[in-house]
DNA sequence: AGTCCAATAAACATAC
DNA sequence: AGTATGTTTATTGGAC
């Protein structure tokens, strides 16, 4: 019946139902392989990309090809039988029975397969082997593919209605005035449903011409065939009118389109984002997203003055723009010429945070199956008591700073890089991640903080998680020794109780209890940020926040433009800027309240950002003055919230075994430590 | 290569 | 004497 027109395809004969598995298998098939390549290079791997992301395109366009085909093969049919019904009137309606191979399965077999499941686009998404572009045209094509199910579902109705009424005719013996009328409903139906589809072209071309859709040379705009608003998924719906409305004076000449509306001001429309930063448990990470992303704006824009996110490889990166720009001023007289603040640029701003939203649901996702699994896996490390060895936590700054790598385990994360891209997925300041599940040797590694991770959020994120697996905690004695200090009612502790909290808060150091105390008494001693203080029970121990603070410098250079980015922000983020202040307002909130604790992401997301904030304004505000630093307009309360660690990629470089049962005289005797300090906590 | 920093180890002092 | 606490020095190794 049809042909499959993929070249690496054997050219056969196929049925309709065949040809879709076909065409799916061809489109699928490579999206869905979960066999990783141990080793490949980064332009066969771009090259697999596209081919998969044509594959799919490809595909999608053959199946809706084949469903007009069918579609019009149909309406012929149905033409026919309606000539033929009007010339000799009820002769033959048994004609229906010669067709259901035809046009029962229509919906059925030619609509299922269409659609890419969720399924099927979690795995695109997960694996991400399309681009922001890329997956921008398949929303709106699976959009399109929506549209056309739904209508098809409607044409089969009015099939089925008819067929129905055929029948009840050729039983009741009705006359077959009211069947005509039937059948020039159903016709003028038609007629209108091909008028639709012209406009839709139209409109799909005039986007495609300006830019926010991108569509392979070659390949034909997608028939599209509006439906009334409420058979629209809603988020699609939203997406496509913010797509659209940019455009809807143009395209709004026709009565037809009142079931799109397009004349909705984009601007304005932010309510998805909105919501879905609210309601969404994930969103607070986006709003950190969003935080960081005009930070590496601003970053990639002063430091690295011919880098920008949106220009590589001498074309501008805008998406569905590809311009060649030959030099970099260039570029920025592109930029700003053609990417100004309009509504389209605004419009395709929208369209590229709905396509970071998506893919940091998927993130979020991930990290949460991780979290599954690393705790499973614990758990059953940790039942053969044989030689149980400690993991070492790595920030995964190591893994991938482009967010076209996709491995699930090696989470697209890019913090705060200069030079990535305008969306890269930046892994929130919770959930760990691991280099491997292996021991490592006895080899000695700087230990120093996660990168960019504020400890209080992180340690509450995965408070459980360390709880319970012997992974070592991604930062340094005086950070944890300061975060104890700091947790306590009063602030200050005695050397005991820091030891209780180590061992509370941390299975790993639950064991070679000399080696880590020697480390803690020898922090508290070496380190001028933590001060001794005569108590009446003894000596207390307190943290000195602004010699910790001048202990660890803040390596992000006093950059104004971030704080002042992060406020030009609001015209482009309204939403993301509403989830900021939303999770500013819980900066009053102290840690380990029902903020951190109730929902650790949001939480997160506000020590985050607070400790981000702190950080960079502690910087602007104090260079020249030895001052206490931190205190800007949003420094919180307390202490703790002050950001401390380093925005130095590298230092993510996490830590690898320092106490291995190799290496030094273990502490056999912690298990008894850890009881007696078990009782401590007691009688605390 | 040199420097810095943090982890680790250990010696030593002091108090209880 | 033994332990806890606190100080100091030395070494090691990673990162810059």
């Amino acid at each position: 019946m049809f042909q499959c027109v993929f070249s690496s395809s054997v050219l056969q004969p196929l049925s309709t139902s065949c040809l879709f598995k076909h065409l799916f298998y061809h489109s699928a098939t490579p999206a869905s392989q979960k066999q990783p390549e141990p080793i490949y290079s980064k332009k066969t791997e771009i090259q697999r990309q596209t081919v998969q992301a044509h594959s799919i395109k490809l595909f999608i366009f053959s199946a809706l090809q084949v469903a007009r085909q069918l579609l019009l093969q149909q309406q012929q049919q149905q033409q026919q039988q309606q000539q033929q019904q009007q010339v000799s009137g009820l002769k033959s309606p048994k004609r229906n029975d010669k067709q259901p191979a035809l046009q029962v399965p229509v919906s059925v077999a030619m609509m299922t397969p269409q659609v890419i499941t969720p399924q099927q686009m979690q795995q695109i998404l997960q694996q991400q082997v399309l681009s922001p572009q890329q997956l921008q045209v398949l929303l709106q094509q699976q959009q399109a593919l929506m549209l056309q199910q739904q209508l098809q579902e409607f044409y089969k109705k009015q099939q089925e209605q008819l067929q129905l009424q055929l029948l009840q005719q050729q039983h009741a013996g009705k006359q077959p005035k009211e069947q005509q009328q039937v059948a020039t409903q159903q016709l003028a139906f038609q007629q209108q449903l091909l008028q639709m589809q012209q406009l839709q072209q139209q409109h799909l071309l005039s986007l495609q011409r300006q830019g926010l859709l991108t569509i392979q040379p070659g390949q034909p705009a997608l028939p599209l065939q509006p439906l009334p608003q409420g058979m629209i998924p809603t988020e699609l719906q939203q997406l496509w009118k913010e797509v659209t409305s940019a455009h809807s004076a143009e395209e709004t000449t026709g009565n037809n389109h009142s079931s799109l509306d397009l004349t909705t001001t984009c601007v304005s429309s932010s309510a998805p984002s909105k919501t879905s930063l609210i309601m969404n448990p994930h969103a607070s990470t986006n709003g950190q997203l969003s935080v960081h992303t005009p930070k590496r704006e601003s970053m990639s824009h002063e430091e690295h003055p011919h880098s920008h996110p949106l220009y590589g490889h001498g074309v501008c990166k805008w998406p569905g723009c590809e311009a060649v720009c030959e030099d970099f001023p260039s570029f920025l007289k592109h930029l700003n010429s053609e990417h100004a603040l309009d509504d389209r640029s605004t419009a395709q701003c929208r369209v590229q945070m709905q396509v970071v939203q998506q893919l940091e649901l998927q993130l979020a996702k991930d990290k949460e199956r991780l979290q599954a699994m690393m705790t499973h896996l614990h758990v059953k490390s940790t039942e053969p008591k044989a030689a149980p060895q400690p993991l070492n936590l790595v920030s995964s700054v190591t893994l991938s700073k482009s967010a076209s790598e996709a491995s699930p385990q090696s989470l697209p994360h890019t913090p705060t890089t200069p030079t990535a891209p305008l969306t890269p997925v930046t892994q929130g300041p919770s959930v760990i991640t691991t280099t491997s599940m292996h021991t490592v040797g006895p080899i000695r590694r700087r230990y120093s903080d996660k990168y960019n991770v504020p400890i209080s959020s992180d340690i509450a994120q995965n408070q459980e998680f360390y709880k319970n697996a012997e992974v070592r905690p991604p930062f340094t004695y005086a950070s944890l020794i300061r975060q104890a200090i700091l947790e306590s009612p009063e602030k200050q502790l005695t050397l005991n109780e820091i030891y209780n909290w180590f061992t509370r808060m941390f299975a790993y150091f639950r064991r070679n209890a000399a080696t880590w105390k020697n480390a803690v008494r020898h922090n508290l001693s070496l380190h001028k940020c933590f001060v001794r203080v005569e108590n009446v029970k003894g000596a207390v121990w307190t943290v000195d926040e602004v010699e910790f603070q001048k202990r660890r410098p803040q390596k992000i250079s006093g950059n104004p433009s971030l704080i002042k980015n992060m406020q030009s922000s609001h015209a482009y983020c309204t939403p993301l800027n509403a989830a900021l202040q939303a999770s500013m307002a819980e900066n009053s909130i102290p840690l380990y309240t029902t903020a951190s604790m109730g929902n650790p992401t949001l939480g997160n997301l506000a020590s985050a950002i607070r400790e981000e904030l702190n950080g960079a304004m502690e910087h602007t505000n104090s260079n020249e003055s030895d001052s206490s630093p931190g205190r800007s307009p949003m420094q919180p309360v307390h202490p703790v919230h002050v950001k401390e660690e380093p925005l130095d990629p590298e230092e993510a470089e996490g830590p690898l075994s320092l106490v291995t049962t190799a290496n030094h005289s273990p502490d056999f005797d912690h298990d008894r430590d850890y009881e007696d300090e078990a009782v401590n906590e007691d009688i605390e």
